[in-house]
DNA sequence: CGAAGCCTTGATGCGCCTCAACGTACGTGG
DNA sequence: CCACGTACGTTGAGGCGCATCAAGGCTTCG
């Protein structure tokens, strides 16, 4: 049987009482996803909602004629796939593993009783889907007005911010992300990110090789992240 | 005092009883705005939600250097400046009035309450915030992938299905509307979208005044809108 | 009637995509 | 464990889409 103490202390699920963290855990399932597999695609009906204890995924759009989009990667601890609960019955994206996870599956339909049987998971999740909807239009704001270098820097940023690790040489990104994740964040090509990253690899500001970055000078990064065009 | 007729059809309040319909009224304040007025500002204090009953309102977001990027537009029947519900204590953007309006305002901290007597209006309301974060992960797919040209068209077509009035020309956008608003919210400079809206006028596709368009040939601009790169 | 706001159109330049070629690390199967 | 194939990364050359700069016309409103 899974414990409580899994979910207790992560963010979706504060402030819930522990009988009724037990009753949902009841029903959650664990599943291992190697790196690639595809959790769910664009298009499958929504019948489930899920929590990823460990590892990294990538939601990803493609448009009709094939170029990908990464909408956002998920970290430990954050709920996803909760298509249904936002009126829709079919996911609207893939989510990929990006790298090896761990994740626990709930069916869809349960959804409405754990909400109206406890309320702070209802604001809970509210909150988040707000914090994503505000995370969106800053990205749409960003690629409205910003440069690719800057939005290339931001992106940067923003995931060793969320996911970096500590090490003597700065922080590194915590999974493998290659220069057309990157690009596919930013909306720009694999070539331009390739250059940009010879550069600040050049001036010192990261350290980069095979799908692995290292921030080594992050307020740099950051300032010509905010850096408004000349 | 305010008839509930006025808001019993409107999606946000589809399938709730007359009486909490009622009640929920009870509190509502309306108010008048006129055009170009601010209904709320970026970084204010988010006290109150509201419904817009007549009118269109844009969404606004200014960067640090003052640029300017369209959310949304507002059209009447839908609710806005949910940003405390959210999990937010200030306004994200600011809202300004595209047209004259009229409002219904609440103060923003009945809100849980609203939300635990009436369970249709929580799920209507998550379903309305689902699609918003639908429609920004669209936009922010067209960003990355699309064309000004197309960018431009999709704006259009957009707002013509969703506020087109009919008329013996076609389909006329009902509230005023600049070169520099459709720049505002494609990313682009109003000198390009000039450009743009003179070839397509040339070409029979629409006609345009002076903050004034009317879409003649819906479907050639939905077929230059879904046309990738050449 | 003047001023301010909106629109148009031309000329110029550059940021970044595109096309192309090659180097290098990974992992997989014999 | 090595050899090969494939995926990832780098770098150059060239060109185009669109921003930028500039100037002028037209409408609306005080």
């Amino acid at each position: 049987m899974l414990d409580v103490s899994l979910i207790a202390n992560l963010p979706p699920f504060a402030d819930i009482a522990k009988d009724a963290l037990q009753d949902l855990l009841k029903q959650a399932k664990p599943v291992r996803f190697n790196r690639n597999d595809y959790i769910f695609s664009a298009g499958e009906p929504a019948d489930s909602f899920f929590l990823l204890l460990d590892g990294y995924i990538r939601v990803v759009r493609v448009t009709p004629d094939g170029e990908q989009v990464i909408a956002r990667y998920i970290s430990a601890g954050e709920l996803f796939g909760v298509a249904q609960a936002l009126g829709r019955d079919t996911y609207p994206a893939n989510a990929v593993a990006a790298a090896d996870c761990v994740v626990l599956r709930w069916p869809g339909d349960i959804w409405p009783e754990v909400i109206s049987r406890s309320p702070t998971f209802a604001t809970n999740t509210y909150h988040m889907v707000g914090e994503r909807l505000q995370d969106a239009q800053d990205r749409i704001v960003e690629m409205a007005t910003e440069r690719v270098e800057q939005r290339v820097a931001h992106a940067i940023v923003k995931l060793a911010d969320q996911t970096g690790r500590k090490t003597d040489d700065g922080i590194v990104i915590d999974f493998p992300l290659s220069r057309q994740d990157i690009s596919e964040m930013t909306g720009t090509t694999l070539h331009t990110v390739s250059r940009l990253m010879s550069a600040w690899e050049q001036a010192g500001m990261v350290k980069s090789g095979r799908q692995k970055i290292t921030v080594t000078e992050h307020d740099r990064l950051v300032t010509l992240a905010n850096h408004p065009k000349e």
